[in-house]
DNA sequence: GCCTTTTTGACCACTTTAGTCAATTGTATA
DNA sequence: TATACAATTGACTAAAGTGGTCAAAAAGGC
């Protein structure tokens, strides 16, 4: 299916992707127009049909484009990660950087499908919420022992990635986002476990 | 200006507001809808036009009202509220409870006005954004001494901050907000401020 | 030159838009 | 009860926007 599209030379493919994942991200389902997405991706709106016979076509390609590019660059590589909470932040950010580079409205697209309340694509997007939640779930099977003894390592992981959701939400240059992981890294590693200079 | 809208039965009054704020915080001034307006205000059509001549001096109105309402509640009490962190954040937190209760949608329309684009409006809404960073800012002159020295006691408020935030999206109870705060506490303030039960 | 594939954009029927206005209902005073 | 005035309705309009079509033009390969 959609071979047409997928054959087409990555800059153009890429410039269709990015226009659709964008205005479907930015408006929903329902709300994203075909129109804006010709015209941000610089081609004539035949050309949208001709690829795609409809707008909810190109949507649930999308989904499965998303959920396909978030496995195999996120998800599947879990176990290649280190055991190291702060490590494997550096490395899981650098992945998201690289995607978000190439595709930057990819999670965007996702946390709108993962909340899409319109009932001709909802039975497609049930799982975008729980597939979120995997990117997250990346951190669960993290080294605890290197937190200071009596501190609860469970919620110490929460508030660390409720300040990583804040800097991201806030656009945070990676040297600033640094500074906090050093704050708590700080307060909470054990003494010993704490020379990472 | 709209004194007929203001001398209107407060009832009334606020189910237009709500509906109005929650369009525009949801859509954006363009793609917001008057005939969703009115309908989930319950009003026909032309009392909307009657009270505010145009969609652009509804918005405009709005986000004067919006601007009034946050400085009568929030900014101006700054005075009134304890110096210590956790104290002054329970205070500011049963305001902004009541404050949600009134108008479900302040805080949305806010925030989405700050990011408006649309050339029609943007000029009114400059200083939207800053006005949100004040209600931030609340908590700008807190009693720091009681921070452990070396800490950044203003970053130590972001990572309190977000992490209430993760909290309250978690829909968490007030003894689990407890705890987490009481980690922060340990974590943060020096031994002999820490002495709180 | 010829055939195939890619690409265009004017066009269609339909929906939604902000805004209007004659007509109806409600209310207060006499 | 009659009168005056304000509050409220909702069918209506012109304009803009919608997803989708299709004949024709352009590009590419041989």
């Amino acid at each position: 299916m959609y071979e047409k599209f997928s054959r087409l030379k990555e800059d153009k493919r890429d410039r269709i992707l990015n226009a659709a994942l964008a205005e479907f991200g930015d408006r929903g389902y329902k709300n994203a127009s075909t129109n804006n997405i010709v015209e941000a991706a610089g081609i004539a709106k035949g050309l949208l049909f001709h690829y795609f016979p409809t707008k909810k076509d190109l949507f649930i390609y999308l989904y499965d484009f998303c959920l396909m590019t978030l496995n195999d660059n996120l998800i599947g590589k879990a176990g290649e990660l280190d055991n190291d909470l702060f490590a494997r932040w550096i490395h899981i950010t650098a992945i998201k950087k690289e995607l978000t580079e190439r595709y930057p409205d990819i999670f965007r697209f996702m946390t709108t499908a993962s909340k899409e309340e319109n009932k001709a694509v909802k039975g497609y997007t049930q799982n975008a919420r729980l597939y979120l939640l995997a990117t997250n779930k990346l951190y669960a099977q993290v080294d605890k022992s290197k937190f200071r003894d009596g501190l609860d390592a469970g919620r110490c992981l929460d508030i660390i990635f409720w300040t990583l959701k804040g800097l991201e939400e806030r656009n945070s240059a990676p040297e600033d986002m640094k500074i906090y992981l050093d704050i708590l890294r700080d307060l909470m590693y054990k003494e010993s476990a704490d020379e990472h200079n």
